[in-house]
DNA sequence: CGAATTTGACCTGCGC
DNA sequence: GCGCAGGTCAAATTCG
């Protein structure tokens, strides 16, 4: 075989992969974007409405002792990248947070420095961040209850350049708090799973798409609402990040 | 000088 | 009961 050609050829099939990747990023963008706007108007209306039933909440009554709302959430771990020179415990979600503990644990030589929500006086929020043992690029941060207050201040996409992330509504809840993702990272670690849920998913809307404009927003909103209630797109979005969490390497900027 | 952070001490829960 | 580990407190320190 012919050494030009042979290399030629690897460098095509290179560029093919290479344009695969970058569609199948601004997929994963577009998809992010939709269920984030519909995240933050679900969110809204969720703290109006808690608000309003807190307001009507008799904290001397006994009976008032049952909030209509479980008051405790489930705890829930967000990884953000970030530069591993940068040191600091500082994840910026749009909440200020007041540090009042710092301790080393058993399994990870970092420590974990522990946060309480200062915006309201009252909100029971508690953060843990420590970063990641596997890849110390990433933080963990693990969020422990429910704002009764509004979010403060820009949210996570102001962070610094050092760290380049992705806010997206926790699936199929949009009760729960902001899962964290960074999409810089080469396709390459994508998850078969992932590629080819997304895939199907993507031709699906593809194949279905030749209709007129104002049916084109209603059904980008079924399918994000389709998207945020199927299991299978959580396990495909938990298995991407575990994976690019573990590899940690160098990633080329697709954007 | 007040607010935020640091850090060692203390508390609590859990496994043995 | 004891020891360990995680979580919290609060005095000391730092910073704006």
């Amino acid at each position: 075989m012919d050494a030009p050609d042979f290399n030629k050829e690897k460098v095509q099939a290179l560029q093919e992969e290479l344009e695969s990747l970058q569609k199948e990023n601004q997929t994963l963008r577009f998809l992010f974007e939709e269920m984030s706007s519909k995240y933050n108007v679900l969110h809204q209306a969720y703290l109006r409405e808690s608000s309003s039933q807190f307001g009507s909440y008799d904290e001397n009554s006994n009976e008032g002792l049952r909030p209509r709302v479980a008051a405790v959430a489930k705890a829930s771990h967000v990884y953000v990248k970030t530069d591993p020179r940068d040191k600091s415990l500082i994840v910026r979600d749009g909440y200020q947070w007041r540090k009042y503990g710092q301790k080393v644990t058993k399994n990870n030589p970092s420590p974990r420095a522990y946060f309480k929500c200062s915006v309201a006086p009252r909100c029971p929020v508690k953060k843990k961040v420590q970063r990641c043992v596997e890849d110390e690029s990433f933080l963990v941060a693990t969020y422990e209850g429910q704002h009764n207050h509004e979010v403060c201040s820009a949210p996570a996409q102001s962070l610094s350049s050092s760290t380049t992330i992705l806010t997206c509504p926790v699936l199929d809840n949009p009760f729960r708090p902001t899962v964290t993702l960074d999409l810089t990272l080469s396709g390459s670690n994508i998850q078969n799973s992932t590629r080819d849920y997304l895939g199907n998913v993507m031709e699906d809307y593809g194949t279905s798409n030749n209709i007129d404009d104002d049916d084109d927003n209603k059904r980008i909103e079924d399918y994000v609402a389709s998207l945020t209630k199927d299991p299978n797109f959580t396990l495909a979005l938990a298995a991407a990040v575990a994976r690019s969490i573990s590899a940690g390497q160098p990633k080329p900027s697709i954007s």
